[in-house]
RNA sequence: GGUCUGGUAGUUCAGUUGGUUAGAAUGCCGCCCUGUCACGGCGGAGGUCGCGAGUUCGAGUCUCGUCCAGACCGCCA
């Protein structure tokens, strides 16, 4: 037997016990007659002791000569410690240890395991498995496995069965890059891997599964970022016989359900509701961060018609109020206006208002507006004296997007993003379609299964743009957590559907046939949601970057560092599969 | 595809207008230490300054290229 005890287990009420215990060495304190060894396992740190008194000589010898990391067994008797630990549960007690047994030796590891490691991202990923070793790493793990727990249990209450769907499929032109597979035995052919098992879970509904569900891998092959992995993993979700206030108020449970089990914060009353539109009119985004105001102030009407003639031909004059900062100096404020000249939010200049504590106000453009025209612009920013408005015009998408972008360094700033509060929200309403400049045309906003609004069918030939769809965002703390809509169920309505996305009939029939063919044979009403559990965990868990939260992640290049991969394949593989590279060279 | 930041000891970093033998902390090794728990004290080892080219009497430092890493924009139905 390894091990009586876990290294998180004994207590002052063990003591006098003879146990056995397992680990890995965290730290060995050397004394001379005293030597202690910290024993770590995913439980928790117990104290060994080798004394000059107690011990025999070479078990001392033997004890100080351990390095970071061995894997040791000892036997020995819980004692009392003659200098307590208040800081780690194990602290009131320590191992007189009897015999010593090295399991394994280690390599000194590349950096420390330890809560503050002086390891950089590069080096701990590619040595994860020493970085799991580490408590934050193991407790955002567990803390993930939790996160499962509750969506399995919620949803498993509520009637849901989780069904696997397979993961070799059908590329789709439309949405994210296809990660693809080639077939061995069906030569030239590929499968592609789910960017999310929509259409199946759709198929499920005809199936009559009625209420499905699944934690499950998706892959998209696009650009990464701190919150994006290529691939990553989904709560997905799908309800038939429901309308989208089914699905949002049984959702809306599930994110409660989560937010009470892992962090203990109780939402009272519904989540709020904002439509796509006032999103993008207040917040200049479709996921506002509704912990903090800073709402946008459209100040076209009282700033145009004077004489400052970059608000006369702009499409939108927005700005925004930042409370307690008039104290920035000249100096802050042109750092500010570079911020926002910057290529990544692209503005072309800023202007600003300090609102003095006496309650008169100070502007860049002073030479246009009088006392009274910047009162009207405080008013409708919501600014109070002390506060510094910040407004930027032109194009309305742009001005929009901008002024979110400041909005949300100036609440990064301010620290007005506490990670330990939780504002979600619901969007509906979204667009049904988009329209694309580079290939003008319109794409689905969501999906080419998602239902237009009731009455807004005949839209769709005069103003496609303008057509809302029966779809949802679960918004928490500026992320979109989770996304649906109600689907299309009726083969006709598809059809319309495909024919505005700028499918021919024969295109739609190879990419979905399956789908339009089992709509044939009564598709009941359904909808679903998926959330991203990968980002969901970190939200409530309060980090920024998911890897965190992912046992074996990527790089922002989508290298996995430790197993080194993507990598070349041997050139009998590539015959197999009846392939041939061909890099072309710059 | 683009913008920005970085790459110096095992690790995290400092390194001035280009100028002697490239430093610190931590880790590692050795010795000392009877109550440590971020132990302490003394000593030691440890460097292709990412790589390549160029400018120069002289390059960690300047220039160009390249590779790697990170953040962001595009992209992500």
């Amino acid at each position: 037997m390894y091990r009586t005890h876990t290294n998180g287990e004994l207590r002052a009420s063990d003591i006098d016990k003879e146990v056995t215990l397992s680990g890995w060495v965290q730290h060995v304190r050397n004394k001379g007659f005293l030597v202690w060894v910290d024993l770590r396992d995913r439980y928790g740190i117990t104290q060994l002791i080798f004394d000059g008194e107690r011990s025999p000589k070479e078990l001392i010898e033997k004890a100080s000569h351990l390095g970071r990391e061995y894997v040791i067994q000892v036997k020995g008797k819980v004692i009392e410690r003659q200098s307590k630990n208040p800081n780690i549960p194990t602290g009131d007690i320590e191992i007189l240890v009897s015999e010593l047994n090295i399991l394994n030796e280690s390599k000194t590891p590349p950096f420390t395991i330890e809560d503050k490691t002086d390891g950089g991202e590069e080096l701990r990923l590619k040595y994860r498995y020493l970085d799991i070793r580490r408590n934050p790493i193991r407790e955002n793990l567990i803390f993930r496995h939790k996160v499962a727990m509750a969506v399995r249990n919620y949803l498993s209450n509520e009637d849901f069965i989780e069904v696997e769907t397979p993961y070799l499929i059908k590329s789709t032109p439309e949405g994210a890059r296809d990660f693809v597979v080639p077939s061995r035995m069906n030569k030239g052919q590929f499968y592609a891997l789910p960017q999310s098992p929509q259409t199946f879970k759709q198929l499920l509904m005809v199936g009559g599964m009625d209420k499905y569900f699944q934690i499950v891998r998706c892959f998209r092959d696009e650009d990464l970022r701190a919150d994006r992995q290529p691939e990553f993993t989904q709560i997905d979700c799908e309800m038939a016989f429901v309308e989208q206030e089914d699905v949002l108020e049984l959702f809306e449970g599930l994110l409660k359900h989560l937010l009470a089990e892992l962090k203990g914060v109780h939402i009272e009353g519904n989540i709020p509701r904002m439509t796509y539109d006032e999103a993008m009119q207040k917040y200049g985004n479709d996921k506002p961060d509704i912990r903090f105001g800073m709402e946008f102030g459209e100040l076209n009407e009282v700033a145009q018609h004077k004489d400052f003639n970059v608000f006369n031909q702009a499409e939108l004059v927005a700005g925004i109020a930042v409370p307690g900062v008039n104290s920035y100096s000249r100096k802050d404020i042109d750092k500010l206006i570079d911020w926002v000249r910057r290529p990544q939010v692209g503005a072309k200049g800023m202007v600003y208002v300090r609102c003095n504590d006496d309650g008169t106000f100070r502007s860049s453009v002073d030479k246009f507006y009088d006392q009274e025209d910047l009162a009207k612009w405080a008013e409708i920013t919501g600014a109070k004296p002390g506060d510094l408005i910040c407004v930027l015009s032109g194009n309305k998408n742009e001005v929009r997007s901008q002024l979110s972008a400041l909005r949300m360094e100036m609440a990064e700033r301010l620290g007005l993003r506490n990670p330990e509060e939780f504002a979600p929200l619901w969007v509906i309403d979204f667009p049904l379609l988009e329209w694309d400049e580079d290939t003008q045309r319109y794409y689905a906003m969501h999906h080419p299964f998602t239902a237009p609004k009731k009455g807004q069918l005949e839209l769709l030939d005069t103003k496609p743009g303008e057509v809302k769809a029966n779809a949802y965002d679960l918004v928490l703390n500026g992320n979109e957590i989770g996304g649906g809509s109600i689907r299309i169920h009726d083969t006709q309505m598809q059809d319309t559907m495909f024919k505005h996305l700028g499918f021919t009939p024969e295109e739609a029939k190879k990419q979905f046939g399956f789908l339009l063919e089992a709509f044939q044979y009564g598709a009941p009403p359904h909808a679903g949601i998926a959330f991203g559990m990968d980002r969901l965990t970190s939200i409530l868990g309060g980090e920024e970057t998911i890897r965190e939260f992912i046992a074996f992640p990527k790089n922002n290049m989508g290298r996995d560092l430790m197993i080194d991969a993507p990598a070349t394949i041997d050139l009998a593989q590539l015959q197999e599969l009846s392939l041939k590279v061909d890099i072309k060279e710059k």
